[in-house]
DNA sequence: CATGAAATCAGTAATGATTCCTATTTTTAA
DNA sequence: TTAAAAATAGGAATCATTACTGATTTCATG
């Protein structure tokens, strides 16, 4: 039960703290493997979740079925882009008023909400204007 | 391309109309499968995948890992009961403006959000006082 | 320092939601 | 009535994720 240090654990997150665009567990195996040839992509898998379950790092559900992580946990809302699905964060006054909001006229305990942000990206608006 | 009527369509939507629970595809095939024996899964989920992107019904992603479906397309948020694990509808006030919130300090376009609450739903918070 | 129980691992098989494929059936405009 | 287009049933395939297992690593304790 007790924790135990593993070098496995540390390189992921070490890795994901370099990376701000909230990769996927693939991704993390991918970059990680580079320095580290024979990680398991389950090791991947059980670190993020163990990471995620500690609250050391943030899992992102986005609505494009994969699992996205980030290690910045502090409060931050997120924006994905409909054309090419990347994650980015979104610096914003918090708007954590809403659960307030919420609880006003409902019955049962809201603790919290999730909160993201669709459209389309500097970057990808910017393509398509060259593109025409 | 030419949308044409299908008995199994009708179907689908009829039963998602009785429902305010949001059912997942398994359980409008399991419940459709009562009066339509032999409907298949993958036409259960064609047809809402059809209707969802038709705009006729809404598909929900709520953090569980399973699309959930709601046939009221109307401006309305929903909570997820982290006990139970059921969707249900919230009546508040629009909380459009946290766009125009978001949009402030952005580069790129912001074209809609996703919001969803998560607590203990009413139901649960009692069962789990009768447990004491 | 040695050691052994607990934690972790690599590799692989299994799971579960969803999508894809294909031969057959249904719909519908002409 | 008919034939092209759309939709279907049933099953195979996909893909992210989790579970399993025997080997390896960690680390508190002697």
């Amino acid at each position: 039960m007790a924790l135990k240090y593993s070098r496995q654990r540390q390189v992921i997150y070490d890795f994901l703290m370099t990376r701000k665009d909230h990769p996927t567990a693939e991704t993390v195996y991918q970059n990680v493997r580079q320095e580290y040839p024979n990680i398991s992509l389950g090791t991947v898998y059980r670190n993020l979740t163990l990471l995620a379950d500690m609250g050391t790092i943030q899992r992102l559900r986005v609505g494009d079925g994969i699992d996205h992580f980030d290690a910045d946990t502090s409060e931050h809302y997120h924006f994905v882009c409909s054309e090419c699905g990347g994650v980015t964060d979104l610096k914003m006054e918090s708007i954590a008023e809403i659960l307030e909001t919420a609880r006003k006229d409902f019955d049962g305990e809201i603790q919290g909400h999730v909160t993201y942000f669709y459209g389309i990206c500097d970057k990808c608006t910017k393509s398509n204007l060259l593109r025409k």
